[in-house]
DNA sequence: ATGGATACATAATAATCTTATGTATATTGC
DNA sequence: GCAATATACATAAGATTATTATGTATCCAT
């Protein structure tokens, strides 16, 4: 089963901050292989989704960009920068408190999941 | 704290469906007020994603509608009809699966909350 | 050498929300 | 009584964020 798209609206930043708050140092492609590796396919990041989001977060200064030749092919790696550790951990948190709103919101007991 | 609005996004038909399947009839400025009351002020639905979210129900079939007079003022009842009986049953197991997904590739865990 | 995977990017379109505005009635405080 | 706030509906302009489509180019396997 995908997900409805709708539902993983909103939580693009997030997951892509994560990522890179775990691993350190990563391109865009690898991003969404990986996403859709941990997920078992049920999150599959678009790349017309993936790059303009990568290049706001570049824009907002939570990430920086080091350009490398693999062959002759380009490949970009972002990281997060420490405004954007702050920011991730802000995150988290807020979605954290978020989910267990919506579990009580919508009366979801963990053995529905 | 107020989630920010894009971690809402896409999770509003959910919600409204869910106040009509424990509430039975409820009218759109009640269902604003509920939300807000059991989300202690966290989730406050805007009467302009509200009204339209509704009307798109309506012409979904997934909900019914019957109009009253409260004094001279016009109230509106909304009620869930089969098929939106059925559909927020899907939105429920959809959303648990999602909110297991998220914690994990968002590594959170219950103490974080 | 052809197809599929890798790897970037942007544009047109769609969906869904915020903010603003409009209309009108009911209630509460002074 | 009247002003402010709450109740109650609705729509429109604009913003955000995604999908879908398109474009370019390299790498690898058959």
């Amino acid at each position: 089963m995908i997900f409805s798209s709708e539902l993983i609206k909103g939580t693009l930043k997030t997951i892509v901050l994560k990522q890179l708050e775990s691993n350190k140092r990563m391109y865009g492609y690898e991003i969404t292989q990986r996403v859709k590796e941990l997920t078992k396919d049920r999150i599959q990041i678009t790349e017309g989704a993936l790059y303009p989001t990568l290049h706001a977060l570049e824009a907002d200064g939570l990430v920086t960009t080091e350009t490398e030749f693999i062959g002759k092919r380009v490949r970009k790696y972002y990281s997060l920068s420490p405004k954007g550790k702050t920011k991730i951990e802000e995150k988290l948190s807020e979605m954290a408190e978020f989910m267990e709103t919506m579990k009580f919101l919508l009366d979801i007991n963990p053995t529905t999941a």
